[in-house]
DNA sequence: CTCGATTTGTTGAGGTAGCAATGATTGTAG
DNA sequence: CTACAATCATTGCTACCTCAACAAATCGAG
């Protein structure tokens, strides 16, 4: 194997794979934007309601995100001014920012969670068979591991 | 099936995917840049290489690339800048420009594709069995003529 | 033939992201 | 205790993309 050309079955894979995410990612925004949130913040409040004590450093948030630094300030900003985040300072380091999720943020996370399943189904896992769908997060838990990381989901 | 939740086999799927697929596409770029291209030039570079008579209108292009025509009109002002490609004005629509790639295009190309075959083994063909790699194949044909699209490997 | 609609490419404005530099704070070696 | 290194968040700068507006050219109904 590990020649330099690929085989038809690996270009196909990969062909289909590459033009492929991309329209599932727009097709994902695109169904939230009703809800007045892009994909970008809706992983924010989620990743905001799911911690443990309802509060990130703004390093954590952004390393979980991975949004740098700078990005993860700015993308914040937005979300203080909806309403939907509050920044407070940490008192034991007074280096650190938390970011917590308000109650109108978890109110409009909820109004999107729904809408942002139905659609993942819609356009992916509905499209799959139970098999396929198996297969699916086998490929990219090894693909994941494989670049280093560790997804979430690798038990 | 078709809950408003997702099954635990579901998440797992959806949500190593989610995270995996842009560490994928950064560990793509990064293995690229050292040929000084990004993902985004190399794209072009290969679709105008492999474009029947060596040139295709702009509109054609961005379409091809699924990028707006005004971000193609910068992307391909910096591989101008370049000598990668080459502007040149239809004679039969003064409305059109072609893009063609030049011989030095080609050169950069050339040298870059063998490392992204590679990188693209690498990460991601290498790592999965030859059954795993057909059914990445099915499922984002699948997913793709499910959002609208024809992928160009659906046959 | 002519005038309005359409197609094509570019430009301007706005938004989002990363890198590098900065300021503030904390940790640590001596 | 002091000085130097490391950590944390923000800001300036740049890069890149989209949408809306635009100019130029072509098409087509009448």
């Amino acid at each position: 194997m590990t020649s330099k050309r690929l085989t038809a079955s690996e270009m196909r894979a990969w062909r289909a794979y590459a033009e492929t995410t991309d329209h599932l990612h727009a097709a994902l925004e695109a169904d939230l934007t009703p809800h007045g949130l892009s994909l970008g913040d809706y992983q924010v409040l989620v990743i905001l309601s799911e911690a443990a004590d309802g509060a990130l450093r703004m390093c954590d948030l952004s390393e979980q995100l991975g949004l740098s630094p700078s990005g993860l300030t700015r993308r914040l900003d937005g979300l203080v001014k909806l309403g939907y985040v509050l920044r407070s300072q940490c008192s034991s380091d007074r280096r650190v920012m938390f970011a917590s999720i308000t109650p109108t943020g978890l109110k409009a996370l909820e109004s999107a969670v729904t809408d942002h399943v139905l659609s993942v189904r819609r356009h992916l896992i509905d499209q799959l068979t139970p098999e396929q769908v198996v297969t699916l997060g086998d490929i990219f838990i090894t693909v994941g591991t494989g670049l280093g990381r560790q997804p979430s989901t690798a038990s």
